[in-house]
DNA sequence: TAAGATTTATTGATCTTTCTAATGTGGAAA
DNA sequence: TTTCCACATTAGAAAGATCAATAAATCTTA
């Protein structure tokens, strides 16, 4: 028999099997019942006739069992070495198989990015990933969109391959860094607003207006009541709610003023519902952060996705630009009408 | 990549896979996969915290890509490493089947068993098999059943585990044999042949009948003639048959008399259409043989069916007694009649 | 059948690999 | 901060792989 329970390992595999056989030794084996010779063997394998020998005794000898019938010149392999012999085929297969996984992955054919990101990015991260995809068909991309205590959690948990954020924080100092397009935030109101045409509006008298809030956590909440906190003031705030889209739509139902990423806006254009008030310290200058762990070895399609969506910032800057001039066109001929 | 086609070698597997990876550090990376650990892997295989490491780096170097995402404390698989992974179960539980099999060939309690009979043989080997079979069921028992000289070009092909033969020869030396039940010839007649009540019949006498002769080739020929020429006689052979059967029918159709084995007519009971000679020389006493190659080592099923056939000689040799014993009746039967 | 050719086995020397013990390092928790 | 724990590194001892030289066995051919 081979190997009693305490030579066995976990997986129930003989000691024997694992110490004593190398892949050499199968390699050698195979091709000396292929080639039914020794010496063919050692010629294919670039080997000396007796190394092949030798390993082949080792091999055998481990096996406790003789592998080949050997009569004279002639060799056969015996009901076990068939048996060897075809689970060694099996198991090369496997390998060959591997090793072309292997080299995909490291050619970036093929793979999986997992990417985070903070809820305004969803704005212009799709596309980004859509132009990513089309460059590397065979990776797939997973994107989880959430709000920032949750992509700081799965930071924690090392969920994720690569991160976007709003916004550099002390919160986890374990992260690397790469600002990436701005974000700038501004006040939005309801287009009939009474504040919508009035230029250079002061913090003070624009939280005489009831304010619409992201939920505790969000970055855009943080950095509008920082700012607000730099002049002295509160925020009255009449909602708190927890998406974009649904401070989008308190605005348009009169509810209030909020403040929100320029990106929210990129599908309203000109004719929306929105203005977009000219208050002072406004629009607060942001940008996006790429982010990843320092300790985190990047794998090549990472890497790769880091690398395009850097060289891609001009594109984001640019239709971030192009979205910012509509209003800030606007704000001119307010200032323009007033004087 | 992973190496060019010159480091590989047939078989598409790159030198990297066979010559610097280990069975054991496939084990080693499987435990630390599984455990989330270096230590608790080193425990388990009974190994220092080192070794593992170092293994577990050797195998990663090897690949030449991260197998795991190592962040602080945890520790995870990366996608290189989860293909790893999955084919080292695979090839674990290759290896876990090719131990079963080896293990029940080597407990003898499955495998094959290739036997080649002379054609006499037939009348009595199936029994023999028969029971070995049921001795062990899981083994595969081929027969093959053919005259002397094929036999012997068999022996030559080692095409075979063990052989049953008529007789030894010096045809080739290279023959362990084993002597087994005795296989007496005989001379048969047809019932109402005028020879057939005579005692004592002179082999002169005999052989100015028409004699029906096996092949060239069969050791039965040659034994019968054999005996004829010490006695200076050569056969008038009216026929040679390929079959035992033949010759059967031949002399019962009253086209001369035959030398058989006595074997031959255990189908033929005491009611049969033949009647066995007492010629002087006969019956020739001669015996089975068990053979292998003497360079052949045997397989475990191999040596176990020799040691079970040599042990039911005995009830061979019985019933070539039982079936002699009618024979030599009627020959005291017939001396008493003409006395 | 003997001589020559071919194939496999054995041996000893050299280089490589594996493993452990001792020690260093860095992150996490108290 | 300090302490603890998990992993990394190193040197040296033991085991293994490979080759060159050579022997033994077997087949072929004259």
């Amino acid at each position: 028999m081979s190997g009693n329970d305490e030579t066995r390992f976990k997986g129930g595999l003989p000691d024997y099997l694992i110490r004593h056989t190398t892949f050499r030794q199968m390699q050698i084996f195979e091709a000396v019942v292929r080639l039914s010779s020794f010496t063919k063997a050692a010629e294919e394998l670039f080997l000396t006739q007796p190394t092949v020998s030798t390993q082949f005794k080792k091999l055998s000898d481990a096996m406790e069992i003789p592998l080949i019938d050997q009569s004279g010149r002639n060799l056969k392999a015996t009901e076990a070495g068939e048996e060897l012999y075809r689970t060694i085929r099996n198991i090369f297969d496997s390998l060959a198989d591997l090793d072309t996984r292997i080299s995909e992955l490291k050619g970036l054919k093929r793979g999986r990015l997992r990417l985070a990101v903070i809820t305004t990015a969803k704005y212009f991260a799709p596309e980004m990933l859509g132009d990513f995809s089309r460059l590397y068909p065979g990776v797939d991309v997973a994107m989880k969109v959430t709000n920032r205590d949750r992509i700081f959690e799965r930071i924690q948990d090392n969920l994720d391959d690569l991160y976007i954020l709003g916004q550099p924080t002390s919160k986890d100092p374990n992260l690397k860094l790469y600002p990436f397009a701005p974000n700038p935030l501004v006040v939005i109101a309801e287009k009939n607003h009474p504040l919508s045409k009035e230029p250079n509006i002061s913090i003070k008298r624009l939280l005489e207006e009831p304010f619409i809030s992201r939920e505790v956590g969000s970055g855009i909440r943080d950095a509008a009541f920082k700012l607000f906190a730099e002049h002295g003031c509160v925020p009255n705030v009449r909602m708190e709610l927890g998406s974009n889209e649904a401070i989008k739509h308190a605005v348009i139902g009169g509810l209030g003023i909020a403040v929100l990423s320029l990106h929210t806006l990129s599908l309203e254009g000109e004719g929306g519902h929105f203005e977009v008030l000219d208050v002072e310290g406004f629009p607060i200058p942001r940008k996006w952060y790429l982010a990843h762990r320092k300790d985190k070895e990047l794998s090549g399609i990472t890497s790769a996705f880091l690398e395009f969506a850097l060289s891609n910032e001009d594109a984001v800057t640019q239709r971030m630009d192009d979205l910012y001039a509509i209003f800030a066109k606007r704000h001119q001929q307010m200032r323009l009408n007033n004087k």
